[in-house]
RNA sequence: GGCGCGAUGGCCGAGUGGCUAGGCAGAGGUCUGCAAAACCUCGUACACCGGUUCAAUUCCGGUUCGCGCCUCCA
C-alpha cells in the first residue's frame, strides 16, 4: 500500500509521489498573528500535524514550512489600537501560538518564516512579475497582479470568468485596478497604516497578503514543491492567487498536491462571537480541558468533513483517553516483568490492528478508522490481560505497536501528575481502615480523595491512585 | 444569482449495492467489602419523496434543513 491523499487540484484520491523520492516538501498556511488562535484554526493545524506525522510514518523525510502573517490590515489595526509597535504586537501572538502548538502536541515545522522578515524577497518577486508583464503599477502607487495575463486563473477554485465577476464584497475604493478581480501584490502606504511601511521601487508600502506565501515557499522549498495545505476558506482567493503569482513568475508548476481542511462548527452552528460559541484554545484550557483531550477531538474526524465541536464530544474524548491510559498503564505493568533479551512474539490481534491502522492513515488520513484500530488493540489487549494470555515479552511487543501508532496520534503519552505526600498518606490511612474492615471510614477517605481530584482503584496488587480529569 | 459539501442510533463519528465500524453515554451481568477499572451481553441508525435494482443507508433525480466559497476568515 501507498499513501493516498485527496488532491484539491484534481478533486480525486491520488497516490502521493513526491518530486524527489523519499522526501516531501510541504507548505502550510499559518496564522495571522493578531489574536489568540481559536479551535477552528487549530483544527487545521492539527490536520497538518497529522499529515506531517503520517508522512514520516510512511517513511518520507519531511520539510515543512509554516508562515506567520505578521503584517496585514488586522495586525496593523491591532497594533495601532494598543499603541504599540507592530513587531511588539505580533510578537505576543507569535509566542502564544507556539505555546498553543505545544499544548496540542503539534510537532514543530522545519521553518516558520515571518512575512516581515522577507520583504526583500517579496519585492524581488514583484519585480519579476512586473518584468514579465503579469503585474502593473497603479496610479495610487500599488502594484497589482493582472489576472487576465494568467489564463489558468480559477483552475483550483473552479471559478470561470463569470464566477469572477465583481460581487458586493469588492471594496469600493479599488478604482485603481484595471480589473476588479486583480489583486494587490504591493499596497501603497496610506494613513491608516501608521508607521508600518517599507521602502520599495514603487514607493513606501507593504506587501499584499498572498505574496508572502509565494515568496517564502520559493525560498525554502523551491519553485515547485510537493504539497500545500490550508483551510478550505484559503482555497479562494488565497491559494488561487499564490498559484498565479508563483507560476507566472517561475514558468513552472507551483505545487503538485493541494489539501484543504474543512471547517469546524460548534453545536452545528458556525462559530461566531455573536452566537457565544467562539472558543480559543485558551478558553478551553481555562475550563479544565487538556490539550490532549482537545487534540483527540479535533483529530478524530475526517479532515474533509466539517467537524461538529460539542462539549459532550469533548467529554467523550476525555473518557476515551482515560480508557487508553488505563490500558497503557496495565500494559506497562505487565511489560515491566520481562526478562531481558527476550524476543517478542506479537499476538495476532495486535498485528492485525497495526495493519488496519496503517491502512487507515494511508487512506487519505482516515483517522476515525485509525482510532478504531487503536481501540481494537485496547480491547483485545485488555481481554488478553484479563485471561492471563499476554506474556511480558508480548506486552513489550504490543507497546512497540502502540509507540508506532502514537508517532502519528501523539495521544497516548500522559501528562503524569504524581500524588503528593498528603494524598499518599490518605491512601495509606484508608488501607489501614480497610484491613480492619472499617468500611465507613474507608469510604469516607475515598470521598475525601475524590474531592482532592483523585480516584482510587483497589486492585489485587494494592490500591492505585488515578488523577480525575478536569 | 453562480459554484461546492453535507444530513448515519442519546452524543461524536467511519463505512458499504446484500455481511459488526469505533468511541462516549445508557441497561443487565462477572469481579469487588462497596466501588473503580476491565471483561461479557444488550440498540430493527442511516433527513424526506420518488426512481434504478433480485436487493438501496450506499447509485440517480427532487424536496427540506445545515455548512462553505464567489477577492485578504483555518
Amino acid at each position: 500500500m501507498a499513501l493516498q491523499i485527496f488532491n484539491s487540484l484534481s478533486q480525486r484520491l491520488e497516490v502521493l509521489e513526491p518530486i524527489e523520492p523519499g522526501q516531501v516538501r510541504f507548505y502550510t498556511c499559518g496564522p495571522t498573528v493578531y489574536n489568540f488562535a481559536h479551535i477552528g484554526n487549530f483544527r487545521a493545524y492539527i490536520f497538518e500535524d497529522l499529515l506531517r506525522r503520517v508522512l514520516k510514518y510512511c517513511g518520507f523525510k519531511v520539510i515543512q514550512v509554516m508562515n506567520l502573517t505578521d503584517v496585514d490590515d488586522k495586525t496593523i489595526r491591532g497594533a495601532i489600537a494598543q499603541g504599540v509597535d507592530l513587531t511588539a504586537f505580533t510578537q505576543t501572538f507569535k509566542n502564544a501560538f507556539f505555546a498553543d502548538l505545544k499544548t496540542l502536541r503539534i510537532e514543530p515545522a522545519e521553518f516558520y518564516p515571518a512575512a516581515t522578515d522577507h520583504i526583500p524577497e517579496m519585492i524581488t518577486l514583484v519585480e519579476t512579475l512586473l518584468a514579465k508583464g503579469h503585474a502593473y503599477r497603479a496610479d495610487d502607487g500599488s502594484v497589482y497582479f493582472r489576472i487576465a495575463s494568467f489564463p489558468n486563473y480559477g483552475r483550483l477554485a473552479r471559478l470561470d470568468r463569470e464566477g469572477l465577476r465583481p460581487g458586493a464584497r469588492v471594496a469600493q475604493d479599488e478604482y485603481a485596478k484595471d480589473d476588479a478581480a486583480d489583486f494587490a501584490l504591493w499596497k501603497a502606504w496610506d494613513a491608516a497604516d501608521g508607521n508600518v511601511r517599507w521602502e520599495s521601487p514603487w514607493g513606501p508600502g507593504r506587501p499584499g497578503w498572498h505574496l508572502e506565501c509565494s515568496a517564502m515557499s520559493m525560498k525554502y522549498l523551491g519553485p515547485t514543491f510537493d504539497l500545500h495545505t490550508g483551510g478550505i476558506d484559503n482555497l479562494f482567493p488565497h491559494h488561487e492567487d499564490e498559484i498565479a503569482q508563483s507560476e507566472a513568475a517561475n514558468g513552472q508548476q507551483f505545487v503538485k498536491y493541494w489539501m484543504h481542511c474543512a471547517h469546524l462548527v460548534v453545536d452545528g452552528r458556525k462559530m461566531s462571537k455573536s452566537l457565544g460559541n467562539f472558543y480559543t484554545l485558551r478558553d478551553l484550557v481555562e475550563k479544565g480541558y487538556t490539550g490532549r483531550e482537545i487534540r483527540y477531538l479535533l483529530a478524530s474526524a475526517n479532515y474533509r468533513q466539517s467537524l461538529n465541536f460539542t462539549f459532550d464530544a469533548l467529554q467523550a474524548a476525555r473518557s476515551s483517553l482515560a480508557r487508553a491510559d488505563e490500558f497503557t498503564e496495565r500494559l506497562a505493568t505487565q511489560a515491566g516483568a520481562i526478562p531481558p533479551g527476550q524476543p517478542a512474539p506479537l499476538p495476532g490481534w495486535a498485528t492485525e490492528a497495526g495493519a488496519a491502522f496503517r491502512a487507515a492513515v494511508e487512506n487519505d488520513l482516515n483517522m476515525a478508522e485509525a482510532l478504531a484500530a487503536l481501540f481494537r488493540i485496547i480491547h483485545d489487549g485488555n481481554r488478553a490481560l484479563d485471561h492471563k494470555e499476554l506474556s511480558p515479552a508480548q506486552a513489550v511487543a504490543v507497546q512497540g505497536v502502540l509507540a508506532d501508532i502514537d508517532g502519528v496520534l501523539a495521544l497516548l503519552q500522559t501528562d503524569e501528575v504524581r500524588p503528593d505526600a498528603a494524598v499518599q498518606a490518605l491512601m495509606e490511612q484508608r488501607q489501614t481502615a480497610r484491613k480492619t474492615k472499617q468500611w465507613a471510614e474507608s469510604d469516607r477517605i475515598r470521598d475525601e480523595l475524590d474531592r482532592l481530584g483523585w480516584v482510587i482503584q483497589d486492585t489485587p496488587a494494592g490500591p492505585k491512585l488515578k488523577r480525575r480529569p478536569g
